[in-house]
DNA sequence: GATGAATGAGGCTTCATTCAT
DNA sequence: GATGAATGAAGCCTCATTCAT
């Protein structure tokens, strides 16, 4: 009866990849779906040694979206800063503002996995005992509230097209991930932000 | 010896009873975090009372689908006709489309719990082994088929505009179901199909 | 792969089972020591079936102790009930209450195993955190009063005599046990409880 | 580079530490109940560092019943010797005796979790399987061998009255325990002694 | 001297389901 | 038509322990 090798990593490394795997799994099953014994075994390490890093389902779950959060950060920092720059001088931000949404809808295409997540949990913690439900509750009227600040210099409903860029940003993703990337989102979105922006 | 209180109902009724309480449990925790014992709970039955009517949970998830699928074509229906019929007699079909396109959003303000299940469903469903997968694919390219059809012979890029006011009316019923109705989503619905629908 | 053949019994003949293998246990491992599963293994069913009908660890023994108090109570009622009838007829209940205190020694020899759930379950529910110790607490209470009332118009000091008669009561039995029944308890008692009693 | 704050102890205080603090918790949970990680915490160290100064759990058990003998031994010792003098010199010793008996229940209020880890593991050692099982025997034959021995000389019944003042001595400890102090135990110790002593 | 990483075993409990009644 | 009894599998988590560092 021989015991499994022990492998032994370095903790940074172990989180990055228990975090890798977690966006697959949670990205496809869902906070309720996802288990911590297939995750670990996936991760090739046992059920108590995940734990060790992430001390519970919930935890886990925090932990990826914290991960999301900042790697998304990352992603538009220097485009929000650039809108964020001429608004800030006084100068008409469309252009700036029609590059930051290219590169959100961008993400989708670059990193599917990860925009995966976001749709899974983002209508999965629709439920408010769901354990994202204030965190994405939080997340979402931020970027509506971004969105609405950008847009009043430049439309007349600001508020409403923020709810159609933001919907129709999240829609065209879901669509996208269903299809299996079978249509061009690019393009579509290139046509839809034109209208919806277009006065 | 006086007889027991009848609570024994047509089958007919219990089902559209467990079928009316299942849309509410499946849409607030998914087919996966539903339960059939709280479901049988909130019918005021046994475990295996329930399974009687539906013997799986896999085949309550499938009923339930099926039962959404007729309301929502019920509902929908009539204003279906009348566009198909407006095309079929070659008259410009705007004002009718526009007319279903509003009947469909107000589905998400009459029945609450219905559109919270779809959403949930959808997004839940992208997993290809999701037993809805397939059912959830097809509505939506049945959608998005029947909307870019409606729309060929009145905008410039039929493809993209369905798919926008898909990903919107989407979006938006997201929105609704998480900031707990706090926006007026006729309002919104009207500027952002409105911008998406004009050339 | 043959599976488990399936045993059918009535519940109150399973509970009574359950029960009785119980407070082995428990009377052996105290309530941190004795593990659900090697309880249903003695009982030959599955885990899960044991929890049909006591639905967590702690609901069996607060299930275990009422049972035993149940049994106890039943043991001793006619006694108390004759101590009480002396009290009430203004007589000298000395002699009633001596028997009912040999009584309650005796139980010691007759069952074996509730004594030794008592004494373990006692020393445990010490820690206010146990589920028993609420519990206990008051039992221990009350026979204490019960005890000193009935001891007030026959000896000096009452209360003293009442904690003597209580603590060498359990104190005897924990050390019948411990020896494995190698001395006469009931000569012991005799010895004991005569000198407590004598002025 | 300064030098870490020198959290390094020595063996022997680090030890002494820990046995403090693992009375106080299997004083409370029992050795089935207490648990490694928690008295680690406790003491302000890791699981495994720990286990570097007792190599398991049981260890620990010895370990902390050897220092709770050592520790009682010692706080007898000369009471002890001063009964075997008397016995040696042929004086009558029931008054060194009863002083005796007095520090011994004495302790009961020094060193309340010394008292507590007694009277639990007392009775959850009446298990032949439990790690103290055979320890708290001896421990308990030969504290009734030394108490009948004194006593022998002094009264009729030397085995019972034996028995009877070291059943009473742990039960009123054990009151005493539950009740959170509330009565006075030295007095009601004086009674009963006396009671017991008294020919 | 002490720790973090890792594990196998097992803890309680829940789940979907079966079956006899 | 409906239920209670029962189960195997699995779920999350905790435990004592080992081992390399």
């Amino acid at each position: 009866m021989q015991t499994q090798a022990r492998v032994r990593k370095s903790a940074t490394l172990r989180r990055e990849e228990i975090l890798d795997e977690a966006i697959r799994q949670i990205g496809r099953l869902g906070y309720h779906g996802f288990t911590i014994r297939e995750l670990s075994a996936a991760c090739g390490m046992s059920n108590a040694g995940m734990l060790h890093y992430f001390a519970s389902k919930t935890e886990l779950l925090i932990a990826v979206i914290d991960h999301l959060e900042a790697m998304q950060a990352e992603g538009l920092q220097p485009q929000i800063e650039r809108c964020n720059a001429a608004v800030r001088e006084g100068r008409y931000a469309m252009p700036e503002f029609r590059a930051l949404l290219v590169t959100m809808v961008q993400q989708v295409r670059l990193d599917e996995e990860l925009v995966r997540l976001v749709v899974v949990i983002q209508a999965e913690s629709l439920d408010p005992a769901h354990p994202a439900h204030a965190s994405f509750r939080r997340r979402e009227a931020a970027a509506l509230e971004f969105l609405e600040q950008m847009l009043a210099p430049m439309v007349s409903q600001p508020a409403a097209v923020a709810r159609g860029l933001h919907a129709a940003m999240n829609g065209l993703a879901q669509q996208w991930l269903r299809e299996g990337s079978a249509f061009d989102v690019m393009q579509t979105w290139e046509v839809v932000a034109s209208r919806l922006l277009s006065e």
